[in-house]
DNA sequence: GATGAATGAGCATTCATTCAT
DNA sequence: TATGAATGAATGCTCATTCAT
């Protein structure tokens, strides 16, 4: 149905419940947490509003799976492909953005809802997701310094300028438009370089 | 009332449509545009629900208006910004970010709803609010364009790179906390210098 | 600027009174009594909502007053028709009838309201406005019932023939349109054919 | 509940739906489709508001929905007594009246919302309601036409008189009273005489 | 699991009316 | 007289949630 959401709402095990996530994802993203309603995800899943009950306990624990799935599908990408990077911060820097630049372009609506409807998560469910968030926030910031320390980024400010290069890339899902001038490996190339040029690296490729 | 929003607000004639106006800012910012009610708004402003109507025909325009003052005034700040900031490319640009920062601190909750709550806006409301966004946005773009050309930025993207700026700007609204490390002198300084990064200038300061 | 209520709301002496009865009378015709609103009136009137309390002390009063008027003015014409009209009950029926259709159509927005809005009067207001309009009835009823008894009439029920008959010429306000087929005039000469029908009279004209 | 709905609303399937409808004909004939509210129809049905939205989407379609039963329901009736009445024009016609008379009596809170309350209707279901009234004066049309061209009706207005004999019998709806002087049959048989008068028939009963 | 019906609380908005000026 | 601002009550309608089946 949306080949955006391949591979963070698993389809195939409990069908129903991947509908009803996806559907969520779809009425979140272009409604709003406050704007959508159980109807319409309900409507969007083709399935009754009762049933959703029967998969989640209220409309707030659906917001929440979703964004749990979505922080740490992303946080498990970027450290898979820092993983694989080497062990020079550039490199590891380099492919951390290029995989966070993909997965927002694979899936636009979970990080266009991750980022903006965060603030609509209450208790223990945004502890959580406020704590995957903030892992992927240290893990750049955990690059940027060991690149700092290590010389290869010149930026003084090696945290602040972390945290600016992941709202930079956050904000990808605000405006990217699938069709548009740019493809995804092209612009996980180009955010790759504004990466290092905002850390100051000397080595610019 | 509010310190965040004294000249955003003018607050010396009609009081009461200013109170109204800084009452949605705050439950706007705090709840967003749907979570946040009419009845917190006046609650807020101090008046009862009804009279609200006097002042603003709909909870659309009310947010509308906010959207514009908000809007209005940022590019104002900048356009006087870069007026009096010579000729040269990087003096403009690091004018506009400096006064951008201090924009986004000084009105924190007005930065953040003209940040996150635009996509509720529609029809014409919306049309003049984009064009205001998108005349601030142009404003960047012309300066990184002509620093691009002129030799004193070296990124080969120039209107990416400006977007991606703004973007930055922007979010400061999501993460600022007024007592945090950074006093606002601090904070503009060291975006300014992100800036200059990020558009890789050879002069860095 | 409404000709057909000319001569039922004098406007020569005050004439914002004048005003927001005729605006009351285009207000309630339109959307009903219910379905009318106070600022309806005053828009229509060209003055404020709160003036409209310096003329009326209720919107009950103004439609009793708008109620009131058309009843007596309709009840007017019919008594000068009646009493110009010699002695047989044909000629006086014939009369009443024409002078009762060319008031529903020089007036049918009164017309109209006073036939359908009468339900939403209470109280002493609507103990005057129902008594005008029975006397309109009963005059009705005593000249069929003379014309019975004198031979001019061979219906066999005069008072519910004459029931009949008023609800025939009120209802003219529901469908009567001014560009029409049938001129004020031929309209009122049909009707006074329909009543002596209606009445079984042996002399028809 | 209400005697008078007996078969316009069928209480045998759907308890809820005949409910609320007859809930609805109470309050509108009472109040008026303005004066009336959805509290008042939800506790004349003895349910909660919003559960009446579970079986109609909005005020209109509930009124939509009681004038496209009742004006179905009449017309259904009359068309059935003109079958059974042979092909004389005056039979058929007073076939037609006694039915629709004793329509109104049975069901006369319908008949008076169908009259009194059908310009509150808007768009389609105006449209459907309208198309309904007028194929019953439609058919009045016809059969007068008809009397009139073969000799057996005299007005010389076949058109107009069966439009003022609608006017008549639907007027009914505003002044009977159950416990009146006349019963049902007595008023069915004394309005057929006044539609046979008012269409100067020669032969009258 | 799945459904349709049900509910109480809440929503944005409008109302007739009042009041200070 | 005339007004703009103000109000409490009410409006039609939607909400997330529950429950019996």
């Amino acid at each position: 149905m949306n080949s955006r959401s391949s591979t963070l709402v698993p389809e195939t095990a409990r069908a129903n419940e991947a509908a009803i996530l996806n559907a969520a994802l779809e009425a979140f993203s272009q409604k709003g947490f406050n704007g959508a309603s159980m109807r319409d995800v309900a409507r969007g899943a083709g399935t009754s509003l009762s049933n959703l009950y029967n998969y989640f306990p209220s409309k707030s624990d659906l917001l929440a799976a979703l964004l749990r799935m979505a922080n740490d599908e992303l946080l498990n990408r970027i450290e898979t492909a820092v993983a694989g990077a080497g062990r020079r911060a550039t490199d590891q820097l380099r492919a951390a953005v290029e995989a966070h630049v993909r997965f927002v372009v694979e899936h636009q609506n979970a990080s266009l809802v991750a980022l903006s409807e965060i603030r609509y998560l209450t208790g223990a469910a945004r502890k959580r997701v406020v704590a995957a968030r903030d892992r992927t926030q240290g893990l750049y910031e955990e690059i940027v310094a060991a690149g700092a320390a290590g010389g290869e980024f010149g930026t003084p400010h090696p945290e602040d300028a972390a945290r600016n290069l992941v709202s930079m890339l956050s904000a990808i899902s605000t405006w990217y438009s699938p069709g548009g001038r740019l493809d995804p490996d092209a612009l996980a190339a180009q955010h790759a370089r504004f990466s290092m040029a905002l850390l100051e690296t000397n080595d610019r490729s």
